[in-house]
DNA sequence: CTTGACTCTGACAGCGCTGTCACAGTTTAA
DNA sequence: TTAAACTGTGACAGCGCTGTCAGAGTCAAG
């Protein structure tokens, strides 16, 4: 599959997708004549990048615990580090959603400040 | 109050604060040599505009409810804009936390499958 | 008066992400 | 074969935010 589709498929642009490589998180095998050629699993993990990075996420970080992000099964090596990795990213997605849901509060009490004067 | 004292007391830099104001939130009157002089009231302000930015908030929408953000009571002229920024606001605000619990689930779903091989 | 801490402005730079443009080569379909 | 659509690379720019630095003025305490 080339960028192209692959692109439309997923919702990520072609600048992204190549973004994506330069960052070290796709590596599509190349034609003949240079184009890029994706595996159809790519799908799925363009879209978990995608989601996890919708959720703040820096694409160095995703990068991180990449192995989980392809699917690749169990992991080796870096298991334990992953598990550090994941635990303390867990943690920040729950401290954002708290500051999230304290924005939110407050939106809602300026709601009620000039609905009820 | 000075911008060194403001800045201690609610954890925002100097530099912000000062970008606050070109942002045009904060208006602090001026000493005659020129320093800033703040309010103690604008140590709340600070505060939201703090807790709103961390929500993902930009400062040039937290600036379109500045009224509300200032505590300035009834707010009288844009109050129908000023209610429909507010909903809209709210609502993604509740589409990123969705987000942000789906990157989350992500996170713990690749836990699991190195935690149990 | 002098010194050190504080403040002012303005500029530059970086972060991570994203779009766009230019220029060149490739593929596809008419 | 030719034209349109696609892809490649590299560079530049912008977003919103943030730090830092330089050069100058101000203030408070010794």
């Amino acid at each position: 599959m080339k960028i192209g589709e692959l692109s439309k498929r997923t919702g990520v642009s072609i600048r992204m997708l190549r973004y994506y490589e330069a960052e070290g998180l796709l590596k599509p095998r190349r034609t003949a004549s240079g184009y890029r050629d994706y595996d159809a699993a790519e799908i799925r993990t363009v879209e978990r990048i995608k989601l996890l990075g919708s959720g703040g996420m820096t694409l160095a970080t995703i990068r991180q615990f990449l192995p989980c992000v392809r699917g690749e099964g169990p992991v080796f090596e870096p298991c334990d580090e992953l598990r550090t990795v994941l635990h303390e990213q867990i943690r920040q997605a729950d401290q954002k959603a708290e500051k999230l849901a304290q924005s939110r509060r407050i939106l809602r009490n300026f709601l009620h400040e000039i609905e009820q004067p």
